[in-house]
DNA sequence: TTTCAGAGTATTGTATACAATTAAATTGTC
DNA sequence: GACAATTTAATTGTATACAATACTCTGAAA
């Protein structure tokens, strides 16, 4: 029994999280309701605004997303006008995201809205700053845990 | 530019929040592959181990989901076998999930298989209140902000 | 009793996520 | 240069999420 304690816990902690996160979710969503863009679609414009064209890759590596999320996602930003999709010349394995004209002009605007509605979440910058980096040890140590078990499975094959 | 770096904190707070979730959601996975289990289904199973049955609606405050998302996960947990769905007699408005001998009979191997791979995420326990309390402040903060957006959508209407 | 507003669930449509596979291009190695 | 291994995107299939809508049932008011 002395060890179900901390289990609920952590079980607890993963719920508030998940449930934190699909808030923020909502929260972005409603308030780039103008630009019509979604939490995920905004953070991908966010790392092309600061630095595009980038490949498919590239953008998977900061966003921490595959192919077979982004290309769909991809896609629908290019549809609404906010990046074209360039087959690289020099390797035509890789896709360039571009930035079109209108996203670069709607960026201040963007930006402006995600200001207007930010609340700074009732947090200092140092608590954010402490919960940020609880969460990197938490996002190691589930790392680690999933290594493992990597590892665990390499060892079942061998038998 | 003095309130440029509050928002970007925000946003990595976001983003770390959004990545956590997206981590621990494979760890879950990961854990529960033995049983066919997801996150979602099994914090849904979790609800109903601790008290069967619920109605839909009940099970979703307690997930924060609605019939939109439980209908088809429930009726995945249906046909793995863990619940039935039964129209309620007295309301046949509602649908009571009932837990399976099934999933009486394994739910203390699903604990001590989640047991064996917590890891107590490398934080105390002070550490993880610590944290739950703050994603608590943020969630009421995200409500807060929502609530306002909607009061401003009714003001709007009046003109 | 009839009607009707509201409650509870299901359905539809859109957008993530991600595992697994496919297909095309490039690189490394002989 | 031929060819196997690798890299990069796209595709396929499954599972959430959630807004909006539809549908059925219930309870209350007329």
């Amino acid at each position: 029994m002395a060890d179900v304690n901390p289990v609920l816990l952590d079980e607890q902690l993963c719920f508030s999280i998940y449930s934190a996160s699909k808030k923020f979710n909502h929260f972005y969503q409603s308030a780039l309701a103008p630009f019509g863009l979604t939490y995920p679609q905004y953070i991908a414009m966010l790392v092309l605004w600061e630095k595009a064209p980038l490949t498919v890759h590239q953008l998977g590596e900061r966003l921490e997303l595959d192919s077979g999320t982004l290309t769909p996602l991809l896609k629908r930003l290019e549809k609404q006008g906010w990046v074209s999709r360039v087959r690289s010349q020099t390797d035509e394995r890789q896709v360039l995201i571009h930035l079109t004209e209108m996203a670069t002009t709607k960026r201040d605007e963007v930006y402006s809205r995600i200001g207007q509605c930010q609340t700074l979440l009732g947090m200092t910058s140092d608590e954010i700053d402490s919960m940020m980096t609880e969460l990197v040890t938490v996002k190691e140590q589930l790392d680690t845990v999933s290594h493992q078990r990597l590892i665990a499975k390499e060892v079942d094959k061998t038998n």
